[in-house]
DNA sequence: CCTATTTAGTTGCTTTTGTCAACCATAATC
DNA sequence: GATTATGGTTGACAAAAGCAACTAAATAGG
């Protein structure tokens, strides 16, 4: 019982793997990677925040979320200014052409899923999401330790 | 509507990309990267196989294959041998070394996923395992053609 | 307040992971 | 029998990420 369960998110997990990579695919073929894309999203999300709120967020590395950060700024993406607060950190924020840039790559991603599910029925659009919401639900958001159960 | 399902599509997969990051994770502190995991699993589930079906199956770079499975040969995991009915390829399969390694790496997977769920109330098991068997089956197999689709 | 420690971010270096293109040998097609 | 396609190998390279040492500022403890 505790074993099958175990056995069928396993098997949920291949299954589910290169559908993600398919439906996340059209930033393979971006410019951008599946990591600068996450951090496109949370900064279009968040209006303003600090390197390390995604960092931690997204658990990157905070050497290459220094260069993600650099390269988005030399792009005109993003813009940064010191915390009046803590003069270590930035406020960091999406320009408007960051904005757009994110719409445009966050369209262009919705547009490669309804590809991708053409062929589903449509009827069966509602069983999905509510599968969808239910795992979401049930396994809502990783408890901060359970990484540090695994890592080693 | 069509829209209301992309979107809950993406949301899924932004939930779910760190979950499964989280519970494969195991893979990425053992000697094996994900992807070797996933050659592994394959050929574990396949007895005998060529390469390329392996290649075609998870969608690698034969180069990449073949390093792979130099990789596993030369730690004695992996045997092969020439096709009798085409000579330009092998039968590749795992050594009783090769199986043993794969049933202790997929044991361990599943020890990590079991310690990251401890705290979901095990009611929910039965509601969790329907959602996934519900998106398994509306999603299928990805179709060929939906790759090429994408494909930039 | 002064010292010790922690934290935000940067930089250089390295490793891991993967892609690309050219190539060889064999097989399939015409 | 020539041409093209296929399975696999190799070398060169690029992308993605991790690691560790560092700076400067903040915070905690005495």
């Amino acid at each position: 019982m505790n074993d099958d369960i175990v056995l069928k998110i396993r098997r949920f997990n291949r299954f589910y793997l290169p559908v993600m990579n398919l439906y996340e695919s059209s930033y393979l073929h971006s410019d951008y990677s599946m990591t600068e894309s996450r951090v496109l999203y949370e900064l279009y999300r968040r209006k303003e925040c600090a390197a390390d709120d995604i960092i931690r967020e997204l658990r990157i590395d905070k050497g290459y979320m220094s260069r993600i950060i650099k390269r988005f700024e030399k792009e005109e993406l993003l813009e940064r200014e010191r915390s009046k607060t803590d003069a270590r950190s930035y406020k960091i924020r999406l320009t408007e052409k960051g904005k757009h840039m994110t719409k445009e790559l966050t369209d262009k991603a919705n547009q490669g899923i309804r590809e991708a599910i053409r062929h589903v029925p449509k009827e069966e659009y509602v069983r999905l999401a509510e599968a969808m919401e239910t795992i979401e639900r049930i396994l809502a958001a990783v408890p901060e330790d359970a990484q540090a159960g695994v890592r080693q």
